[in-house]
This record gives C-alpha cells, sequence and structure tokens, in this order.
DNA sequence: GCCGTTTTCGGCCCGACTGTTTTCAGTCG
C-alpha cells in the first residue's frame, strides 16, 4: 500500500511514509502479528501503527483482504510499482509513462523504448532515456546483496586504494558495512581533505581500475560502480571539521538518523552532515566527532552496530548502553571440522595454525560430524574413541590441554540424536545441530535437544543460508525459555552465509537470559578469522562479554556444562 | 496516516547531483 501511495505522489507523500513506517515496524515484529491483533488497541501500541492501519491488519487476518487495498489497485498500475526500484526510476516518472504512453508493465517499457516512444515525452530527454536503459538492464542482472564478509573484502580493498590518493587525510568505511548489517547493498566511504584537493581526489577515484561505471561525480561526492560484482560504491568528501557529523549521517541507518534529526529539531537545532546548527542562527554547534553530536543530544556515543533504531536511543536516554562484547575477548573457537570428517586439515595442523595465528585463544574443540552426516564423512562410536587418544597425545605434544574433544550431533527427525548417550557423556562439548528436514516447523526437534542431558549448545540454530535458502520454521519463544530452563546455550555461527542465530533473534535470546557462543564452524585455515563475523553479529545483537560462553575460561565453560 | 514533557492540530530530516531548462523537479542516500 504504501508503494500505491507513493506511486500517486506529492499528496500521499506523508500517508506513503506512515505506511513505510508501518510495514517497518510489522517487518521486525518476532511475533506474528496475529499475536498483537486479538483487537485495535493492542496493534495501536505499536509503533507507527495506529486506529487505521490497525483496523486494515485486523481486516486483512479476518478476511484475507483489505478494502482500500482492493481499490487502491484500480488506480494504480500495480505491475509497474516494482520498477520503483530500478535506479532513477520514481513516482513522477513512471506516472508520465502510464499516463501519457498507456505503459502497464516492464516489458510495454521496454517495448516502447524500443520504439523511441519516450522521446516524445516532455522531460524525457537523450540522457534521461539511456539512462532508464542502463538501469532495466543492470536491475534485471544485480538485485542481489552481498555477504557482509564479501563486502568487507571488497570495501577493505577500495578503501586502501582510496587512501592512497593524494590530498587524502582520512578515509573510513561507513554505511550498512560500518553497522556491519548481514548483507551490504552497496558501499560508503567518508573522506576528509582539503577543500582544494577535493576535485582531483574525486577524479583520481572516479578512475580507479577497479572501476567499471561513473554513476554520479560532483563537487563533494561520487558514485561509482565496480567491475566487482557490479557493486556501486559511493564517496563523500568533507572538511576535518565536519567528519563527526558526516560520519555520523553516512554511516547512518537512515532510521537512526532521522530520528535524531527529530531530537535535535525539538531542541531549535538541526542536524545535516555538516554539523549541529542552531535552527535560526546557523551557528554551528558540533560537528567535529561523532561523540560530540550525540553529546549534544544529551546521548552517549552509539555504536555503530546499534544504530537500526531499534530501540537503541530510547534505551540509551534511560539506561548505561552495552559494553559490547569484542574480537580480542574470546577466548576459543567452539566449532571446527578436521580431516576425521570434512575438514581439510588433522587436528595437530590445526592447533597449530591456532596457537600461532590466534596466540589470545586458550582452547579450540574440534566437533567433528556425527554417523548420518555421510556426505561429510560422520564419524562412527568406534572412531570417535580413537579421535580422543589422537587429541590426547597432541595434547601432550603441545604441552597443554588446548584441543578440546567435542562433536557436532545431528538431531535426527524425531528428536533423538544419532550417537549413543553412554558416548555423547565422555565429550567434553556436544553441539547439537539439524541437517535434513529444512522444509518443516522444527521446533519440537530443537525443544527435545535441549532436553538432552549431554547437549550443551544448539548449532546453527535455524538453518539458513543467507540468499540460498530460507531457515526452517523455529518457535523462537519456545526454544529461548527451554534453552535457558536446561542450561543449553545457542551458537552464532560465524560462515558468512550462516550467521546464524541471526542478530535480532540474538538480542531477543540474551535478554530473555539465553547464553551465547561464538564459532566459526571452519572446514579448512582460512576460516578461523570468521571469528570476526560472529563477534559482529552478537554486537548487533547487543551482546556483552558476560552474554558469550566463550569469551570464559575453559574452567567457566565447564561449569556452564556442568550444570545441565 | 501517525504523533505529542510546549501541541489532539499541524507538523512530518536534510542536502547533493542530474538532466532539462534557464530556475527547478525528480531522484537518491
Amino acid at each position: 500500500m504504501a508503494a500505491c501511495y507513493r506511486y500517486l505522489g506529492a499528496e500521499e507523500r506523508f500517508r506513503t511514509i506512515a505506511y513505510e513506517n508501518a510495514a517497518r515496524t510489522m517487518d521486525s515484529l518476532k511475533e506474528d502479528v496475529s499475536v498483537y491483533a486479538d483487537n485495535v488497541k493492542h496493534l495501536d501500541q505499536l509503533k507507527g501503527i495506529g486506529e487505521s492501519i490497525a483496523e486494515k491488519i485486523i481486516e486483512y487476518l479476518k478476511t484475507g483482504k483489505i478494502n482500500t487495498f482492493e481499490q487502491l489497485q484500480k488506480n494504480v498500475p500495480m505491475e509497474l510499482l516494482d520498477l520503483m526500484e530500478v535506479n532513477g526510476m520514481g513516482p513522477s516518472t513512471l506516472k508520465t509513462l502510464h499516463e501519457e504512453l498507456g505503459i502497464d508493465n516492464r516489458d510495454e517499457l521496454v517495448l516502447a523504448i524500443e520504439k523511441g516512444k519516450l522521446s516524445t515525452l516532455k522531460g524525457f530527454g537523450e540522457k534521461k532515456i539511456d539512462n532508464i536503459k542502463r538501469a532495466l538492464k543492470l536491475y534485471k542482472e544485480s538485485g542481489t546483496r552481498l555477504l557482509l564478509w564479501d563486502a568487507l573484502q571488497i570495501g577493505e580493498s577500495v578503501l586502501n586504494e582510496v587512501l592512497k590518493i593524494k590530498g587524502v587525510i582520512h578515509a573510513e568505511l561507513a554505511g550498512s558495512l560500518r553497522r556491519r548489517k548481514e548483507t551490504i547493498g552497496d558501499i560508503d566511504i567518508i573522506i576528509t581533505c582539503s577543500l582544494k584537493s577535493r576535485k582531483l581526489i574525486i577524479k583520481n577515484f572516479t578512475s580507479l581500475t577497479q572501476v567499471s561505471r561513473i554513476i554520479a561525480a560532483g563537487d563533494t561526492k561520487a558514485s561509482v560502480v565496480l567491475k566487482d560484482h557490479n557493486t556501486q560504491v559511493d564517496i563523500r568528501l568533507v572538511d576535518e571539521n565536519e567528519y563527526g557529523s558526516a560520519l555520523l549521517y553516512f554511516t547512518g541507518s537512515k532510521e537512526h538518523n532521522i530520528h535524531l534529526r527529530l531530537m535535535a529539531k525539538d531542541k531549535g537545532w538541526k542536524i545535516s552532515e555538516y554539523g549541529l546548527f542552531h535552527a535560526k542562527t546557523e551557528r554551528k554547534l558540533e560537528g567535529n566527532t561523532e561523540d560530540g553530536m550525540y553529546k549534544a543530544l544529551g546521548l552517549p556515543w552509539i555504536p555503530p552496530e546499534m544504530r537500526e533504531e531499534k530501540g537503541e536511543i530510547e534505551w540509551a536516554m534511560k539506561h548505561p548502553l552495552p559494553k559490547l562484547v569484542e574480537l580480542k575477548d574470546i577466548k576459543g573457537d567452539m566449532q571446527m571440522h578436521s580431516t576425521w570428517s570434512d575438514g581439510a586439515e588433522s587436528i595437530e595442523t590445526i592447533a597449530r595454525h591456532i596457537l600461532k595465528y590466534f596466540p589470545q585463544y586458550e582452547y579450540i574443540v574440534i566437533t567433528d560430524h556425527s554417523p548420518t552426516e555421510r556426505i561429510a564423512h560422520g564419524l562412527k562410536p568406534e572412531e570417535f574413541k580413537k579421535q580422543f587418544a589422537e587429541i590426547d597425545k597432541i595434547n601432550k605434544s603441545l604441552g597443554k590441554d588446548f584441543v578440546k574433544k567435542g562433536v557436532e550431533v545431528d538431531i535426527l527427525t524425531d528428536g533423538s540424536l544419532d550417537l549413543p548417550d553412554a558416548l555423547l557423556k565422555e565429550f567434553e562439548w556436544v553441539t547439537a545441530s539439524i541437517h535434513s528436514g529444512f522444509n518443516k516447523d522444527n521446533t519440537v526437534r530443537l525443544l527435545q535437544a535441549c532436553e538432552h542431558p549431554s547437549v550443551h549448545c544448539i548449532g546453527h540454530p535455524s538453518g539458513r543460508l543467507i540468499g540460498k535458502r530460507e531457515g526452517y520454521t523455529v518457535n523462537w519463544q519456545q526454544l529461548f525459555k527451554k534453552a535457558i530452563a536446561t542450561g543449553t546455550a545457542i551458537e552464532i555461527n560465524a560462515q558468512p552465509e550462516r550467521m546464524d542465530l541471526k542478530d535480532d533473534l540474538v538480542h531477543e535470546a540474551i535478554r530473555k537470559g539465553v547464553m551465547i557462543t561464538i564459532s566459526t564452524d571452519a572446514h579448512n585455515l582460512n576460516q578461523y578469522v570468521f571469528m570476526k563475523l560472529g563477534v559482529d553479529v552478537a554486537r548487533r545483537g547487543w551482546c556483552e562479554k558476560v552474554n558469550v560462553l566463550n569469551t570464559k575460561s575453559w574452567k567457566e565453560v565447564m561449569k556452564f556444562a556442568s550444570k545441565k
């Protein structure tokens, strides 16, 4: 409905915003909306949902339809609305195309372009038509967002090039990348430099070898498309004394910024990327640092990972902010695979690699697969016995008890585990995971696994693969409750396409008191660095050190395990 | 259509770049 109203134009612009806000609220609900929909008053309490939208939600749940929406569809070319996603195509352009040329969908638009009909329209010059053509093509090709890990690699490599450009004083990744969102649409870089070096920096940036196309290049900002994945990179050039306000603005999220700007407005100020100003006198009050910007508004500095307008500002006004967990707090990796199952390296190679490159670690847990995972060469009970002996031998040669005996045991469809209880007791750490039956509700299986006396942790709890496979359905409230009652931890699996448990659910889990573990689930030596990604997810879920089990010594991990 | 520690009415973030026109509308972030 928001898209419909957006199409209808300026007259409906505030209604559009209202519907978009309501949609965002609905999207971020942890429970199904029907939980709130017993009456209008209950729904009305949700942010951005008032009486009118509440009634429509209830109407939809009761009848499967919304009358207003049915009416809207008669006045709006519905198939055309998708094209608002195309770069450069907004409501006004689409409206003209529909009203002047009778274009109702994408195919008709392509045809009209081929026939040269667009040039007959007022305001449609040669360049505009060219841009529409190109954007349509690009829209078809891309549409996929980058995984955070991939975006970090690309972002850091471009940042490196930018830092080499003459005249650049500071350059930093901003945007959703700085917030460590799980997928990234484009890469934002903020640059400080002197006024007179701007022109040359823009020129040098837009002619980097990685650039395939320039979208825009002005006096203070530029946008390009990279050859790599068609990734868009935006840079913004500011003065040194605008660094704080610009970084704040360019980091977002958009919703977080709007909230801050409204707070400023209430005080008779305004915020832009240039600073915090008196609205009337235009006198500058702040801008040098992010910290200063927040302080002026009576807030502590809010870490970028929390800036999602999910209650962080309200929280910061009343409580101290959580001291978010950091990579340096991590004392060990809780899940990894060796050549015994589907890993690429022997346990000894892994142990020596980690001791060398991750000196802060006090332990690692080898968690090879159990027998059901045939493709992954799951181990039979007697093989685990042999593995125990090997681990003992390796620890002896290392001179310390560094390698821990663990397993990633399969949760079968009936909720039982595929290793005998007697053997499970002998592991120091048992993570239980689902590897089959993705298309059904798996709550019961997970609850049953939590109840097993030997299970310490649930691995990649939702089973999702970002952009490839939806997670299976889980009643998270029930799972979190059971996890607390049984003393079972829940994993953040740091594989780039898993990041599972995801940030919002991590937040929900720790608020209830669930203990989190972060593990790389590494299958080769290049994957231990994923720990950084797992910590990012934990931070986005507001985790402090105390919420994450593997920030503790092994002795304390065992204390947690013994409470099962 | 939503919202309220000045407000139940009158607001709703703020600025840059492009293209087309010649002062601005549309779009984007």
